[in-house]
DNA sequence: GTCTATATAGGGATAGAC
DNA sequence: GTCTATCCCTATATAGAC
């Protein structure tokens, strides 16, 4: 490898590695909506995927997604009325199209992350960076689904609860495991994976606080980080 | 005082202490705004008050205020859409009907708890629980400022903000002065408010999962407190 | 002070031209 | 495959009776 002046940081590395282009996640949802996108070539259908989902999550999360209006979407996006209709069939599609998606992301990048530490400490490190860079990556899909969950249709709000809770359950395991081994202090997990996963979503749910106060996603993350170690010393 | 069966917590202490009742805040509600309400008598006007807010607060966090209509509002209130427009002028002075308590007595209630303790240790613990408690007290109200945030018309907005930074700027305070007087070891103090301020956030934004794991209010804010002091020492 | 009935507009959805 | 024009319903808001 050449030498770079560059700083890289952990955080590149981890954009790098697991490399979610928007690209490719609308490739991936142009494939498994193949039913419902009346378009049939591929390579026009994703462009117009990543405008229309650029769109709506800019509007959604600005004003809201009951907020936001179809015309707007359109004027933002640049489609027609009629162009729009030929990836969804109604307006909530729209969050169908999107929901589907972060977390699940989520999950597969916080297991792939944990995956090789065996140490405690480590492992409950690996977690909670893969969980923050990954925010800090989809800032806007994580921002919408937490403030749209509660206009999901019942059956897609059940699975979004279900995720939410393996994750959940990944910090309790990691808590759990490291406390059986002797590396941690015997804590109430329970509560403590859920002030991990409160401490995590603010994150990406006050991004502007962040930014403006110059913190960044890695010192962020050491913060969280020792005040986690301190606890369970 | 008499000896009593029934175990006293400190947040029924608390609720005791601050008693703000439903009337009380619709009383101050509706002379606020007298200007706006067209209803000249205090006690009917305050009854209905009481009715329209408890109905949007409902209906608002289940579906979302946008996706609330006024008609759904009607129907639970049990006024009628002529009675219901004697109080407001449009649907968003219910959001500003119900906006402009919430955290301003938030703001009154941490100071009022907080001005009696001078030991660091305590001043901070006093203001985690004063928090807590009252976004116990009054969940819905807290609940729906968060979400429907993005909502205010600019002025308003720019108020909650404010508001909201006082907040963090309490807690600032607190671990500044901690530090100072050597009673906490230095910390980066903006960012660790900053969690402080989330941690008491998922309090009431994730209300359900503390009850499902049958968490009270006195143990999620002996947690924080034990994290606090833990990291702090 | 409260109700019912009604006006009006705005937004979701579609038909059909190109 | 994309656009424009239009349909139609729903939800806000008001007028006027009681």
């Amino acid at each position: 490898m050449t030498t770079m002046n560059t700083a890289v940081t952990e955080y590149d590395a981890f954009r790098v590695q697991v490399s979610v282009s928007k690209d490719d996640i609308c490739r991936e949802l142009y494939r498994q909506n193949k039913t419902m996108i009346r378009i049939k070539k591929e390579a026009v259908a994703v462009r117009n995927l990543v405008r229309i989902i650029d769109s709506t999550l800019k509007l959604a999360n600005s004003k809201g997604f009951r907020a936001m209006t179809l015309r707007d979407l359109c004027a933002d996006s640049g489609l027609s009325m009629g162009g729009l209709y030929a990836y969804i069939k109604n307006k909530d599609d729209l969050i169908h199209l999107i929901q589907g998606h972060g977390f699940i992301l989520t999950r597969r990048t916080l297991l792939d992350f944990i995956a090789p530490e065996t140490d405690p400490h480590k492992r409950l490190f690996a977690a909670v960076k893969a969980h923050l860079y990954l925010s800090e990556l989809m800032r806007a899909w994580f921002y919408f689904s937490f403030m749209e969950a509660k206009s999901l249709p019942a059956s897609e709000k059940k699975d979004a609860i279900a995720i939410e809770q393996e994750i959940d359950d990944i910090f309790h395991e990691i808590l759990e495991y490291g406390i059986k081994e002797g590396a941690f202090r015997p804590v109430e997990s329970r509560v403590l994976s859920a002030m991990i996963k409160a401490l995590l979503q603010d994150w990406y749910l006050k991004r502007r606080k962040y930014r403006d106060s110059d913190i960044s996603v890695e010192q962020y993350a050491a913060t969280v980080r020792d005040l986690l170690e301190r606890y369970l010393a």
